[in-house]
DNA sequence: CGACGGGACGC
DNA sequence: CGACGGGACGC
């Protein structure tokens, strides 16, 4: 089992699996031990005594190895009679050592949890997730108070505190289930930092023209080279410090598909600071303009980076949105957040209703269909590991090439690096998108895919179940 | 080459 | 009203 041998580590851990007991003072250990050890496996039992007469004070603890256990037996002891002519007995959780408080602990605090859960997850979805712990009085999502967006947090609120310690104790660990504090009264801060949408595929599309977006879709027009007509696949880039043809083929090469890069020298000869890029694709030059346009290089230097004409025949009014949403796909890889997925609606606004799903993701690998993700707390058999070169995929661009594979259970991205771990509910299945994915390009992102490391583990604690 | 997270409710 | 002891030790 546990190791609960050393001291002053067990006395609260885990969390709420101590008793505060008021019995009379004639209850000794063994009576209460003989009455609790039912409930589950009994750590420590305490009757404090006055320190000169040795009597008790008619208070005791008594630990559990188990929030479930304490509680369970706090709702079937309280009001007991332990002994023949004795009082009933009181029974709560005990305060934390560290708390300073004796105030009881309310069943308030006892009875409703807090849960992550998927964006697409209803209140109903979540009741009957968690149902399965206990009588449910009532689950809500946390949402978006104008859009009415998921922000992918709920409460369930139980009838009895052993049934909120038992969903948290053994629901999946994607829940990350924790007891909600307590409700405050002072909480007007309306902090939005939630707005990084792990965007499904899915989105409520009946309330979408409806949406408030003028703000902020003119705030997107109005930024640089989206009003411009000129899109393509070449780009100049100007420098007024000197740069290498060597310099500048290198940082531009970062980005997938660059097929041609050439200083522009006057007619003696002379680099004139500028340098011509070709890429094979639209989504490439789109990304390297959003990307190294203002980038400071060599420090103190910003180069600036533009579109020329590359000849192209972009006269067909249809051709060029194509090109528009090519290019917003690729600038949701380049702001790989909030912004992405509220550029693709304005675009969609002016463009087709409906966006063809071919269109978000642009990759010579030939990719199955769209297959549904596992559900959230399916355990998961097998993690990859993916390298991302030059960065990152957005996460729901990779939600929408890894899930093809069948099993997909969740993207992560390491913040700050350029890595991530894609975990998938059968092995095989992560097994099939390593063959096919590994080092293939995605929306001009090279990746490399490999099976994961299993995570570091602490000591002789219980392996994650990820 | 690269490596392991995140959390709060309109009164 | 009813709140905090005893004992302890590594790969």
């Amino acid at each position: 089992m546990e190791d609960y041998n050393r001291p002053s580590s067990y006395l609260d851990d885990p969390p709420n699996s101590r008793l505060f007991l008021v019995t009379s003072k004639s209850i000794t250990e063994d009576i209460i031990r003989e009455h609790f050890s039912p409930f589950g496996e009994v750590q420590d039992i305490w009757v404090v005594k006055d320190k000169q007469t040795k009597e008790s004070k008619g208070v005791s603890f008594v630990k559990f190895a188990k929030s479930s256990q304490a509680c369970t037996a706090m709702e079937d002891m309280h009001g007991r009679c332990l002994a023949e002519g004795t009082k009933p007995i009181k029974v709560f959780i005990a305060q934390s050592r560290s708390s300073g408080s004796h105030r009881d602990v309310e069943d308030e605090e006892l009875t409703r949890i807090f849960v992550m859960i998927p964006k697409t997850f209803t209140e109903d979805d979540l009741k009957e997730t968690f149902k399965t712990y206990g009588d449910i009085e009532y689950a809500i999502i946390i949402k978006n108070k104008s859009t009415g967006e998921s922000k992918g947090l709920g409460y369930v609120r139980y009838h009895k505190p052993s049934q909120a310690a038992t969903a948290i104790e053994n629901c999946d660990k994607t829940f990350r289930a924790i007891l909600a504090e307590p409700r405050t009264k002072n909480s007007s801060a309306d902090n939005d930092y939630f707005g990084n949408s792990r965007s499904d595929h899915v989105t409520n599309e009946p309330g979408l023209s409806a949406y408030p977006f003028g703000a902020e879709a003119t705030s997107y027009t109005a930024s640089d080279g989206w009003n411009s007509d000129l899109i393509t696949r070449c780009l100049m880039v100007a420098s007024r410090a000197a740069v290498t043809q060597e310099q500048v083929y290198g940082l531009f090469d970062l980005i997938p598909g660059m097929v041609y890069c050439e200083m522009q020298r006057d007619q003696y000869g002379f680099s004139k600071g500028q340098a011509v890029i070709r890429y094979n694709n639209l989504g490439s030059a789109v990304y390297a303009k959003e990307k190294l346009n203002g980038f400071e290089y060599p420090p103190g230097n910003r180069l600036s980076v533009t579109y020329i004409d590359d000849g192209e025949d972009r006269t067909s009014p249809v051709g060029k949105m194509a090109m528009q949403l090519v290019a917003a796909q690729m600038m949701s890889m380049v702001w790989n957040g909030p912004s992405g997925p509220q550029l693709m609606k304005t675009t969609a606004g002016y463009a087709a209703p409906t966006v063809p799903q071919k269109l978000r993701v642009q990759t010579d690998v030939p990719l199955p269909a769209h297959k549904k993700l596992a559900p959230p707390d399916s355990a998961v058999k097998e993690r990859l590991f993916v390298i991302f070169n030059p960065s990152p995929l957005p996460v729901d661009v990779l939600e929408d090439v890894f899930c093809r594979f069948g099993s997909l259970v969740e993207v992560y991205l390491v913040p700050g690096r350029n890595v991530g771990y894609i975990k998938y509910a059968d092995r095989k299945h992560a097994n099939d998108a390593m063959a096919a994915l590994h080092g293939k390009v995605v929306n001009g992102v090279k990746m490399k895919v490999m099976l994961a490391d299993p995570p570091k583990e602490e000591s002789h604690k219980r392996q994650r179940t990820y």
